[in-house]
DNA sequence: ATGACAGGCGGGGCCTGA
C-alpha cells in the first residue's frame, strides 16, 4: 500500500496539480492539510472520480484536513484530544481494514508557532496534546501513520541554510524537543528511514526564488508506529511537483508499506 | 534590515503563512 501525505495550501486552488499527481503516483491513501474550505465546499467528487472515498475535516478561510483512500473508511473521528475548545481544523484519524487488518492513519495540520508568544504556546501545547494521543494509540500495536505538515525542522540537516531558522518557531529547541519526542516513543519518520542524505526538503517559499536555489526546508513527515516500520519498503519526496504550474509551496510525500490492500 | 509570493475575504488592502 501507498500512503501518502500533502499540504496544498487550499485544495480549490490545487486541483489541477491534485489530480495529475493522483494519477502519476497512485496512492492508497492522502492525508491532504490547509485545505482552507468548509466540507460544504470541498471538491469531493471530482476525487470520488479518480476511485477515493473522502473525509473532509475542514473550516473556512484557514487550516482543514482531509483523507482520500480507496479502501473505504471504517471509522472516521476528527479533532486531537486534550482541548474540546480548540476550533482549529488540524487533525483527522480514520481506519481502513486491509488484508492483513486494520491500518490507522492521522492527516494532522501543526501549528506554525511564528508571530506571538501566544501562538507558540498553542504550538508546544498542541505538540504536547499529540504526544499524549499517541502514547494512547501505540497501546493498540497497530500499524499506524501519522501523516501532514509537522511545521517542525528536525535538525540542522532538514534545511538547506541552518543558521536562518534558529530563532524560528519551525526550528526552536522546544520545536525539535517534542518531535524527538515522539521518535522516542517509538515512532520511525519514514523518510529517514530511508536516506541520510541531505538536501531532502518539502517546503520551498514563494518568495525570492527559493525552489530555484533549492533554499528548501523539510517539515512535512510520515511517522510510523513500529508495526508500520516493520512494514516500510520505501518512502520518498516528489519534488518535481513543485515546479508545476501553480504550485502548493509543499511537495507530497509518499511511503510503501508491504501490506496489501484486499 | 527589508521585501519578495500566494490565498481568503470581499471588493480595501489586510491577515496569515513558513
Amino acid at each position: 500500500m501507498r500512503i501518502a501525505t500533502w499540504n496544498v495550501n487550499s485544495v480549490r486552488q490545487r486541483m489541477d496539480g491534485l489530480q495529475a499527481w493522483l494519477k502519476e503516483r497512485q496512492p492508497d491513501i492522502v492525508c491532504l492539510q490547509e485545505i482552507k474550505c468548509t466540507d460544504d465546499a470541498f471538491p469531493r467528487e471530482a476525487i470520488e472520480e479518480l476511485g477515493y472515498n473522502v473525509a473532509v475535516h475542514g473550516q473556512k478561510t484557514w487550516n482543514g484536513v482531509a483523507l482520500l483512500s480507496k479502501l473505504p473508511f471504517e471509522e472516521v473521528a476528527p479533532g486531537l484530544i486534550g482541548d474540546n475548545a480548540d476550533a482549529q481544523a488540524r487533525f483527522l484519524e480514520a481506519i481502513v481494514s486491509t488484508q492483513s487488518g486494520v491500518l490507522r492513519v492521522v492527516s494532522l495540520y501543526l501549528p506554525n508557532g511564528n508571530g506571538s508568544e501566544d501562538k507558540y504556546a498553542y504550538k508546544l501545547n498542541w505538540m504536547d496534546r499529540l504526544i499524549q494521543f499517541s502514547h494512547e494509540r501505540l497501546k493498540l500495536e497497530e500499524p499506524m501513520l501519522l501523516a501532514g505538515d509537522y511545521n517542525v525542522i528536525p535538525t540542522p540537516l532538514d534545511a538547506r541554510r541552518p543558521e536562518a531558522w534558529v530563532n524560528d518557531a519551525l526550528f526552536l529547541p522546544p520545536t525539535r524537543a517534542r518531535f524527538r519526542a515522539l521518535t522516542n516513543l517509538g515512532f520511525t519518520d519514514a523518510i529517514r528511514a530511508v536516506s541520510d542524505e541531505p538536501d531532502l526538503y518539502t517546503f520551498w517559499d514563494y518568495q525570492a526564488g527559493a525552489y530555484q536555489k533549492n533554499d528548501g526546508i523539510r517539515i512535512d513527515h510520515v511517522m510510523l508506529s513500529p508495526q508500520a516500520a516493520d512494514k516500510l519498503v520505501d518512502a520518498g519526496i516528489d519534488a518535481h511537483v513543485r515546479g508545476w504550474d501553480k504550485p502548493s509551496d509543499h511537495v507530497p510525500v509518499y511511503v510503501d508499506l508491504a501490506i496489501e490492500a484486499r
